[in-house]
DNA sequence: CTGGTCACCTGGAAGC
DNA sequence: TGCTTCCAGGTGACCA
């Protein structure tokens, strides 16, 4: 599920209930992920306070003082809190809080990772090198003009590449070009400013509007009994193959791009 | 450097 | 019912 944001969702939800506790233990069931759990991952967590939860593209970073802990949901990533230790399936890690609650990671795929690293975070190899908040004005379509400079990748590839922009996934690679008229076929430096610019506001429109919806549904996953939980956000093109366009008499088209599918209207999108 | 492919995992849905 | 195949919201290593 998780792309910025499902992210900032789960930010949002947890935060509140979190800033401000101690960690007084770590429950670890699972240490395989994408990366390796630290061999000293409790001990370096129990007794800290989280002082923030914050974004940064798709990872959230919990900040304990001099340390951060740095959460990647991956594919199939959840972050609840229940009363009850990590039990369920793929409930693979547990801060148990000042409070008596757990904050639980579960991830089936194990696609996500959990990094213990240095304050300030933002240092970490994996967060340094990504591109630009695309909600903060910083994200402008000079920027991106810039970064996509004689790139001949197609537009929806450079999208979803973190370097480009921060947080974009397959589904509002999709989505944003689809609501900016673009074809996701594009060679990324061939677009002109103009339509960069409708790329930039495209972005921004859709990710707000998603974070609106998934906070709508924000209960569902955050203090409930541990279950996911997804919010049903309404797609306008993602998954869609061969329905009718929202906007004209075409079909939905589905292709592939570097192993990743890509919906598109093949008459708005030009 | 660039761009493309595949591997990492589990589970759900569809096909036979 | 049960087996097989395909597919999934993300990286990141590797290769030409």
């Amino acid at each position: 599920m998780p792309e910025l944001p499902e992210v900032e969702t789960v930010r949002r939800g947890i935060a509140p209930a979190v800033r401000g506790r101690c960690i007084t233990d770590v429950i670890v069931r699972e240490r395989r992920f994408r990366h390796p759990l630290a061999a000293d991952f409790a001990e370096r967590l129990r007794g800290r306070t989280i002082a923030a939860v914050r974004r940064r593209g798709k990872y959230l970073v919990l900040e304990l003082g001099d340390e951060a802990l740095i959460i990647h949901l991956g594919m199939s990533g959840i972050l609840s809190l229940s009363p009850q230790p990590p039990l369920a399936k793929h409930a693979h890690v547990g801060l148990l809080l000042d409070d008596s609650r757990y904050l639980i990671y579960t991830d089936p795929r194990r696609f996500g990772c959990l990094l213990l690293t240095a304050s300030p975070a933002v240092n970490h190899p994996r967060l340094r090198s990504l591109g630009p908040e695309p909600l903060l004005a910083a994200f402008t379509a000079k920027r991106l003009q810039q970064s996509l400079a004689a790139k001949s990748v197609p537009i929806k590839t450079a999208l979803m590449d973190g370097r480009v922009v921060a947080g974009i996934g397959n589904i509002y690679a999709s989505e944003a070009l689809f609501a900016a008229g673009i074809h996701p076929q594009t060679a990324a430096g061939r677009l002109s400013g103009k339509r960069l610019a409708r790329l930039v506001t495209a972005i921004k429109t859709v990710l707000r509007r998603a974070i609106r919806a998934g906070g709508s549904s924000m209960r569902d996953f955050v203090d409930g009994d541990g279950k996911p939980g997804y919010f049903q956000t309404q797609w306008t093109v993602y998954g869609r193959n061969e329905l009718p366009c929202v906007c004209c008499t075409a079909f939905i088209r589905r292709c592939r791009q570097s192993g990743r599918a890509t919906y598109y209207c093949p008459k708005c999108q030009t």
